[in-house]
DNA sequence: CATGCTATTGCTACTATTCGCGATAGTAGG
DNA sequence: CCTACTATCGCGAATAGTAGCAATAGCATG
């Protein structure tokens, strides 16, 4: 998997892509911001590297949206209905615990996805997109409190 | 778990929350409506059943979104990022396979994701709600389609 | 049955994201 | 280096869904 510049540019053209100063704008807010990122914030920085020119913000949504459908990038929506972004370093691969409470997220690595994954391919000739999954529940911190809450109603 | 009209009153009610008239509507139609529904189409069958006054689309949203709080309905966004409800009946509990080629979306129910909650709880001590979990990836179908293009083009 | 507390409703304004379209500009090929 | 082909851009309008707030109406209680 590439990662760096040239062969970045590569991959973007051996999917019939083009790289356009665009694109190559957003990869470069994309190394350069931590982590998770909306796609404001992206835009935000694209603005701030370069102020010759405002980008469009559909643009930033489209070409989130190539990377995305390349896996050089990954999306993963948190609970207010806002998408993040974050770079796929190669190798990387981690899941997401979205909490529906706090809406707080914990990333962790689970080793029973590839069973899961497994079974799904087998049973159902489906490959699941195990990277930068996400799953709902409820955080260890929000189960204790609501069991506090319960009691304190007794 | 309720599923007729009065259990499911009572259910509303010991969670401190209201039977009110749209609400009632709301249930009403996520019976009659087969499947998975839109927010938009239960406001249409809503505002069918009933001429004398429409309901606002806000009302449709909140309610739908109090009732998944409460586990009688379940929401899971199609990859066009518009989200459907459908009626969460006692013990039903299956999990979709969404197709991120062609969109469409398979229902299956999974055994090797109880192992995946357990491993979850257990570790991170996070309670991942299993009901009518989505994961995304290729399908059988556009899976074979894409090898046959890759194959065409050689 | 009357009463008060407060969950809910209906607005309306706003945010995040997508879509359609004419104008631009990467790229492969010569 | 030119040229044609077409992916991509910018823009502005459309859509799904949410937030804030004053008015309304369930429901527990006496």
């Amino acid at each position: 998997m590439p990662h760096d510049e040239p062969d970045v540019a590569r991959a973007i053209r051996a999917s019939g892509r083009r790289l356009t100063i665009q694109r190559a704008m957003i990869l470069r807010a994309l190394h350069q911001l931590p982590g998770h990122s909306t796609a404001e914030q992206i835009h935000a920085r694209v603005s701030a590297d370069d102020r010759s020119a405002e980008m469009a913000v559909s643009t930033v949504y489209r070409t989130l949206d190539a990377l995305a459908d390349m896996g050089l990038v990954s999306a993963s929506a948190n609970s207010a209905g806002v998408t993040t972004y974050e770079w796929a370093a190669p190798g990387t691969s981690h899941h997401h615990l979205i909490c529906d409470h706090c809406g707080r997220a914990e990333e962790v690595d689970l080793a029973s996805l590839a069973a899961l994954r497994a079974e799904v391919l087998r049973e159902h000739g489906f490959a699941v997109d195990l990277r930068h999954m996400a799953m709902r529940g409820t955080c260890a911190r929000c189960t204790e409190r609501h069991e506090t809450e319960q009691e304190a109603k007794r």
